[in-house]
RNA sequence: GGACAGGUGGGUGAGUUGGCUGAAACCACAUCCCUGCUAAGGAUGCGUACUGGUAACGGUACCGAGGGUUCGAAUCCCUCCCUGUCCGCCA
């Protein structure tokens, strides 16, 4: 959520900046608007309930001087029909603001490019140069299909469309995945965190899934809880309505999960294949940190997954998304994209995010600071997208005969 | 799922015949005093959010959540959630 004190203090700057992310300046306007009316409104309700509190302690007082304390109470009873249809005013505005303020994304950061879609980003760098294959490169459905090592027509059969099943060597190295980008995160102090993969909408408010983006989410109806869409939302949460000690941060995290998304905006893009399922495998790096260290921490997130891939001698590109490519919570993001030689692009892979407080405003993340609470700032990252991690080594480490060399790492974890 | 017992501030834990109790006491913590060091002792401070004020200092709300009764509720009533114990079930 972002700042209203700051939307009021500085309302064109922001307004300015997210035009970024598309979002129009009437809408801030409103929201600017109901947070003066609801101070004011609130105010006049504050001074209602003072006067009902002092004239309320008047009565034990004058029942024990026996006064009469029939006026006193007509008095009070009127009163109180004007706070409650003041209350009531009170409360429709906050509701009112609240479904305003949810629903705006964060500010983007002033480094991140503008651009209304993907075509805008930019790379940073690359790292690895892409290897030159004798023989044209498979692309990793027919490669799965032809070393039975993906099964999609049984995943579609027991599920639904966009599920598959792993076999063979292809299951052992997506456990294999698992486990050695665990240890190589554990290595850079990400400590290893094992989450429920189920929550409530609370934590899905608290990293801004909700209330916006309930149609990409899977939701156990009968009890009002939801399937993770990522560990973010598990690991962030973990420290929801917590005040943090100073000397605690930053907290660095990370933690295997299936994944589950409805992809529901998705229809028709990347419906062959393992790309985009609606359950996936992914190691999350998830971060808190003091405002001041999470540029540094954000940049270290970035390096541990790029230098994995690098462990992995898969070539990728490091790009910046612009303010349309954006997601809702995040202020800056830099995806890692890897090399696919079948497709012949590079296709993300993991994206790290520094939401700065906007997620730790939602889900009311702080720490002591000189006697002050002050919010953190929350960051995460995939560290990688295993399903994907699969794909790439399979394009890139596949050899004439149609079968699949295992890097080198992954050796002693197989 | 059934039965019973509970949910109070960082922790332990008072307060349930409704009223100066936003909440005793103790511990922890912070600052200061005392002290050769340690230990002990003494003083003061110490919840969160919003809000008024330059500040000093005020106001409102919050005792699991949401409603209700009342002039007034941590205290009474209702609903829900959660925790503990026993039973059932189970990896």
């Amino acid at each position: 959520m972002l700042d209203l004190k700051l939307l009021q203090n500085n309302f064109d700057e922001i307004v300015e900046k997210l035009k970024k992310k598309k979002i129009k300046e009437e809408v801030l306007k409103e929201l600017k608007r109901l947070f003066v009316v609801l101070k004011e409104q609130k105010s006049i309700l504050e001074t209602l309930q003072s006067e009902q509190n002092k004239k309320s302690k008047l009565f034990p007082v004058y029942l024990k001087e026996k006064k009469d304390v029939n006026e006193l109470k007509k008095e009070l009873e009127t009163n109180k029909q004007k706070i409650t249809v003041q209350q009531k005013i009170v409360n429709e505005i906050e509701e009112e603001l609240e479904i305003y303020a949810l629903n705006i994304p964060n500010i983007p950061d002033d480094i991140v490019p503008v651009g209304k879609d993907e075509d805008s980003n930019v790379e940073i760098k690359k790292v690895l140069e892409p290897k030159e294959f004798d023989f044209k490169p498979k692309e990793h459905w027919e490669l799965g299909e032809n070393l039975d090592w993906i099964d999609f027509t049984r995943g579609v059969k027991i599920a639904q469309s966009r599920f598959s099943v792993l076999k063979n060597d292809a299951a052992k190295m997506e456990r294999a995945l698992i486990n050695y980008m665990l240890d190589f995160n554990a290595k850079r102090g990400f400590k290893e965190v094992c989450v429920p993969y189920i929550v409530n909408k609370e934590s899905m408010r608290g990293t801004g899934q909700l209330p916006k983006f309930e149609d990409d989410l899977f939701k156990i109806e009968a009890e009002e809880l939801y399937l993770i869409p990522t560990a973010e939302v598990p690991l962030t949460n973990l420290f929801r309505d917590e005040i943090l000690k100073e000397e605690d941060l930053p907290i660095l995290m990370s933690g295997y999960t299936a994944c589950f998304r409805k992809e529901a905006g998705s229809a028709g893009r990347d419906t062959r294949g393992m790309i985009r399922q609606h359950q996936f495998d992914k190691v999350e790096l998830v971060s808190i940190a003091k405002p001041e260290e999470s540029d540094k921490i954000f940049d270290k997130m970035v390096q541990c997954a790029s230098d994995l891939l690098t462990s992995l001698v898969l070539p990728h590109r490091l790009v910046m998304l612009c303010g349309g490519d954006l997601g809702f919570s995040a202020a800056k993001t830099i995806d890692l994209e890897v090399w696919l030689p079948g497709q012949n692009k590079y296709r993300e892979i993991s994206s790290i995010s520094n939401t700065r407080d906007f997620q730790a405003r939602r889900a009311k993340i702080r720490y002591k600071n000189n006697k002050k609470n002050k919010l953190v700032h929350t960051l995460n990252g995939s560290s990688l997208a295993v399903g994907r991690t699969l794909i790439a080594i399979m394009e890139n480490y596949q050899q004439k005969d149609g079968t699949v060399a295992i890097p080198e790492v992954l050796k002693k974890y197989m």
